[in-house]
DNA sequence: CATCATAAGATAGTCGAACTATCCTATTGG
DNA sequence: CCAATAGGATAGTTCGACTATCTTATGATG
């Protein structure tokens, strides 16, 4: 197809993909002739998974560049799924922050819901993690820790189902980035709800009755 | 003291300030005639609470505003307190967001662990977001979301004493968002971690060694 | 065979957010 | 008294992500 029609099929604008082709973000067309070049399917799931990527999580268009060149070749081999699954948590995630240090936390929760894991990226970014939050003041206790552990197994049981059942490589991306995404949106509010309670339990009503906010009546 | 020293406590360029002050950010400072004014401590740490939430929080001016104007008069009463937090929760987890459908999962939640909320903004959040998560094909379980909520008790636990030892306004509210940011963060990485232990559990070794992507050696 | 709409490609302009640099004026310490 | 500086206002910069324009070359039509 045309320029003109991937437009159309991907809801893409034709600047926009012409941005994407110039910037090697989107592979070009079979060049027929010097002005005229064939676009296919993948180039329309493709720019469905740069538009879910950016407006869905949020993502930059580096960023999305990463993944997308991650997810060149990976069809439907699964070990190469979970590479890809890793790169994607990695990016998404942040994984490779910067931090010197590095606190055993992270280990001590690992072996104690018997993960399996060895030394992975996730796991030094945990423990790097950890050792900021510690840095910062706000120390996590193993308690709380361990109660993260037992939802993150939930969550990433879940989490590994809705990407199993993919066929394109570009469904599995947006399934598993939407759904860190989604699911990181949720434990905030649900935080922030537990936050609200514990309040009211402590000091009564949460929000106070001579309160200059904004009131619910 | 002057804006030249204000800039030098504050670690925020003079540039900066200015800026700050034209768009109502920062208040003005006592002007002792047309081309000299005071700023106090006052001014000091408004500028940290700005740049904390700017740089470790990742908050757009906006957003700052928001806080920044709902922490007005706000000093130590406790009830003021819990509904500035209610405010720097709202902003910082956009919990005002647009859904217009809504899953009554969260108020099943709140009971099942006999939390006093009573109508929150936070809880409507939730039951929003459940909402928009269940329309992305991405369903939660009622056995996940409540592994969520018992994390998420054992977060505002930790959260709320954190937060209640702070003397200044604007200490409070950096804790409280600082504490909420990284516990978020945190969250994300464990779950990443328990998706790669059981990527391994399910298929063996997660990072395959035919991958063609970084290799660990 | 001429031509005119259209496509592909390249170049430059736009927009918002968050500053940053410059200019002008008034004052003030030496 | 007068150059150095502070304050305030105005305009310029940077970055990311486009968007609009301009150029050249077809290719279908008459």
């Amino acid at each position: 197809m045309r320029l003109a029609q991937l437009s159309e099929e991907s809801g893409t604008s034709p600047a926009s993909i012409k941005f994407y082709l110039r910037t090697g973000l989107l592979q070009p067309g079979v060049a027929i002739n010097p002005t005229r070049a064939d676009y296919g399917d993948g180039h329309v799931r493709r720019l469905r998974l740069i538009h879910g990527l950016r407006s869905t999580v949020g993502l930059g268009l580096e960023d999305v560049r990463r993944i997308v060149e991650a997810s060149a070749g990976v069809e439907t081999s699964r070990s190469r799924r979970l590479a890809l699954l890793a790169t994607v948590q990695s990016v998404v995630l942040r994984l490779d922050g910067d931090a010197d240090a590095a606190s055993p936390a992270g280990d001590a929760l690992v072996q104690a819901l018997a993960w399996p894991d060895e030394g992975s990226e996730a796991r030094s970014a945990v423990n790097r993690h950890l050792a900021v939050m510690d840095a910062a003041g706000v120390g996590v206790g193993a308690d709380v820790l361990e109660a993260y552990g037992r939802a993150a197994d939930a969550i990433a049981a879940a989490q590994l189902a809705a990407t199993d059942l993919r066929d394109t490589v570009e469904d599995f991306i947006l399934t598993a980035a939407i759904g860190m995404h989604l699911h990181n949106q949720l434990i905030l509010k649900i935080v922030a709800l537990a936050q609200a309670s514990q309040s009211i339990r402590r000091y009564g009503t949460g929000t106070a009755p001579d309160a200059t906010g904004p009131g619910r009546p």
